[in-house]
DNA sequence: GCATCCGGTTGATCCACATCAAAGCGAACA
DNA sequence: TGTTCGCTTTGATGTGGATCAACCGGATGC
């Protein structure tokens, strides 16, 4: 049984499939009986790839996480520019506790599988189970740290950086999933298109494409068609992505 | 007495000047058992302009708050490239409980008074006190919320846009201080100077004065000097930003 | 078997912002 | 009163990535 306190225990109850909060889970005892209060509101979503979960504005009474696949969170202007400001992978939770409009737009880009509960309930919940809000704010914080090395990379990268950036990222990421090492010699699918890419690096597809293209001439990466990587070097992957911190973090 | 539920009150204690974590406080109730145990372990730090807090990577065993004065939060790349990734205002919060290295430059951009409390304590008390962790996730939700903002500021706005959407912020928040309305005919000085405000736009500090004198001889903003502006029409300027949200936010 | 569509690539050209360079200006100080 | 220094402005030029446009190739449908 993982310890109460988040501090001491910062990975507990990762990958609890009973949890209605699955993996990085909020609760860390999924047989505790507040969750049995939970259970009764909990629900889960389906959505095909390319289908929209919400729209910003639009209210939203529900919180939950995504259980399969991946979504986005992205920000538009009126003339059409976006901005992806989130990718959600399996576990990464959606919604805010005691804010019932959508922020931002949540598109699949997978087919994806959300939990979902009802937002007053749980609402409720979280003010007599403290974990869960020290769960929450442990995820929080993570995504403050992750979009604020967004923020480097969108200020101050150039294309080439932020496409090995990119790359870097959703190859660790995968050898997570897949608890392989992140050492050498990794393969894995772009999740991605062009298009998706660029809203979120704040690009053209176009140069996506020709960056991409020229990572590959350069040998830095290997192309199976277009979207399956292969990565002979991690190594220098990384300093082609500009990063000392070799910490690099998704939401 | 404020209601111990975050929820349903969102702005509990926010100029709370007995509360050691003041203003838009972590604690409801100053007075409570659990503070004096904090009182033992506070203390407060001042830092002159252009003096760092800390360094990334540096050892942090505290956690602290902005009493008086406007800090930055940096990260910087091998080659010097440097983005603000936060700016610290009266009342927000710095560091991270659970973790002992900082993660970014802090430096003082005017004169800074500090609160301080040794990080051991404070996360037992987090433990123990749940609404501390319940108005710090709160806070952290709403600095994720103005990190998304900014990551479609870096990603896609033009530089005059940038300019705008960043003596708007600074506009509005400066209001906010006064407690006078964010309408018409504002005027404060900006605390940055041109190189801060590239660092924290993606910019170089020529672009960031072009782009000023621009808005000067467009009328949009009026200059006194060369930080004092007033905006004769807050609409005008916000259109200039590109802001549709209207709800600019700031860490 | 052909048309269509979608995602992707590649080329030509343009432009917003970076870079390099010089000079202005107010504050502090001798 | 002049000198220096930090911050700012302005000008000239260069360039990385956007934009516009054409084409490719595999999947889907008729």
């Amino acid at each position: 049984m993982p310890k109460p306190s988040i501090i001491e225990d910062n990975l507990s109850s990762q990958d609890c499939a009973d949890c209605p909060i699955r993996h990085r889970a909020v609760c860390a005892r999924c047989e505790s009986e507040e969750m049995a209060l939970l259970e009764e509101v909990k629900y889960y979503r389906t959505f095909q790839a390319g289908q929209t979960v919400i729209w910003s504005g639009d209210r939203m009474d529900f919180v939950g996480s995504v259980v399969t696949g991946i979504a986005s969170l992205t920000q538009t202007m009126e003339d059409g520019r976006r901005q992806m400001v989130g990718l959600l992978l399996p576990s990464d939770f959606i919604g805010r506790p005691g804010r019932q409009t959508a922020a931002y737009d949540v598109t699949a880009i997978s087919d994806v599988v959300m939990c979902c509960f009802r937002r007053k309930p749980f609402e409720e919940m979280m003010v007599r189970t403290p974990r869960i809000a020290q769960r929450l704010l442990e995820m929080t914080l993570d995504e403050l740290d992750a979009a604020r090395e967004w923020m480097l990379l969108l200020g101050r990268k150039t294309a080439r950086e932020k496409i090995a950036s990119l790359i870097a990222i959703i190859g660790r990421r995968d050898a997570e999933l897949k608890l392989r090492s992140a050492g050498n010699d990794l393969t894995f699918d772009l999740p991605l298109t062009r298009e998706a890419m660029a809203d979120y690096l704040g690009l053209t597809l176009e140069t996506v494409s020709r960056q991409i293209s020229a990572l590959k001439r350069d040998g830095v990466i290997l192309l199976e068609g277009k979207r399956h990587v292969t990565v002979p070097d991690f190594d220098r992957l990384l300093e082609e992505a500009g990063d000392d911190t070799d910490g690099g973090l998704l939401v």
